[in-house]
DNA sequence: GTACAATTTAAACATTCGTTTGAAACAAAC
DNA sequence: GTTTGTTTCAAACGAATGTTTAAATTGTAC
């Protein structure tokens, strides 16, 4: 055997929680394709619940870092003044897909799939790795797009994160309606169509009037601290 | 009992599998919840696998008739002429919000969940529903924004769908990112943010050149064939 | 080579699942 | 009131799940 076994095991659960879903792949089938025996999940993870928290570390720390990584570069290139829009949007979109060219579309699948998975335990992990990473990004979008209202860039970014989303988990679809022409395997055509539909759906004019002293009152007070 | 057993099965199953996912949901749980005996899911519809898609026809056939009307009203008032891309867009996107106007927010995020699933008998089911609709919507785009090569505008309305999905899974967590500014409970204003952003992605000038006379050999023949 | 810890293994455990069964309860028709 | 067909019910079935156990194996240090 080449390879440790919690390694092994760490490869195959991602793989197959990626092409079948969590619930869907049991131990037994994991460890069977794995090739170790299934009492050793439990005796080196725990548990199933501490399997699938351990296959998202090994990936998701580094993604989100290398994206605050990224967003810092902009801000200080910017020096004090507002991050180019672009660039923010691919510091968002880049380290998520570049992930897929290094360990193939499953990580990628498997994020998608477990940001849309309603289990608890999935929920908080998804929120306590993510949440602080998109309240920077919002503090971010707030200054690359001043002209819309708090709200509009609410909705705007939803909808930018939506496309992101998406493409992690229909990749195949894509392709598939596409007949072959978009290519989600195409790590860095995938980002520069991302960011640039993104870019101009944040650059649309307003529909509605700024967050401007006037209207500032009509927000509740704690609609502030959206960007902690 | 003032409702049918099916009708309570049908009611309970959609917003059981909204909440915790189709797998999550044992049938034990949901004949309790729905306070009907657990054989009757068997004899009312046959097996689990039915009763799920019985649950989506209930919803799915009237979405996509009316997403098709609407369509057809667009492209008649257009006479002949390439009909109006935010037309094209409130068609595809209004319906699919609308539901939730009557349903409460359970089948949205039911529909949203079904899309991400990797169940084979899921997939299959969404590509027989939603795969003609699809087409339908691919010619109407390829004559609402001809300046497009296939590929780009493949990638645009991808993520034009991206979000519209995305805000079906996600609409609890929109309202949460942004502290309750932006609430998809108000369909209205779903509808015009998401048409109004798509329409200026789909806008944004063209990345590569279109798919005239002097490319088109590039393309695989059978690559018109997409919009069928 | 012996001793000790780390790892692997096969087997079993207790639940839970979707499904089936056969009798009971109910409704409508004659 | 009996009959007939439909619906409900409690109980059980077999299979699959995550988990645990305790013995067997392997690796490592002395």
């Amino acid at each position: 055997m080449s390879q440790e076994t919690p390694d092994q095991i760490l490869d195959t659960a991602e793989r197959l929680f990626a092409e079948r879903g969590i619930d869907a792949v049991s131990l037994r089938t994991l460890t069977a394709e794995a090739g170790v025996n299934l009492a050793s999940v439990h005796y080196h993870f725990g548990s199933k619940e501490a399997l699938v928290t351990a296959v998202f570390d090994r990936r998701v720390d580094r993604l989100n870092r290398e994206r605050l990584e990224m967003l810092d570069a902009v801000e200080q290139r910017a020096g004090g003044g507002p991050p180019l829009l672009e660039d923010v949007l691919r510091a968002l979109f880049a380290p998520a897909i570049r992930v897929s060219q290094e360990t193939g579309p499953t990580f990628m699948r498997l994020c998608g799939r477990m940001y849309a998975e309603p289990a608890e335990y999935v929920q908080k992990y998804f929120e306590e790795k993510f949440g602080p990473m998109i309240g920077r990004f919002t503090t971010a979008f707030e200054r690359a797009v001043p002209e819309l209202s708090r709200k509009e860039r609410g909705w705007r970014l939803h909808f930018a994160v939506g496309a992101m989303v998406f493409t992690m988990i229909e990749s195949e679809k894509l392709k598939a309606y596409s007949k072959g022409l978009c290519d989600p395997a195409n790590v860095d055509e995938t980002i520069e169509q991302m960011v640039y539909y993104a870019a101009a759906g944040m650059r649309a004019p307003a529909l509605m009037p700024p967050d401007d002293a006037a209207d500032e009152q009509k927000t509740p007070p704690e609609a502030e601290e959206v960007t902690v």
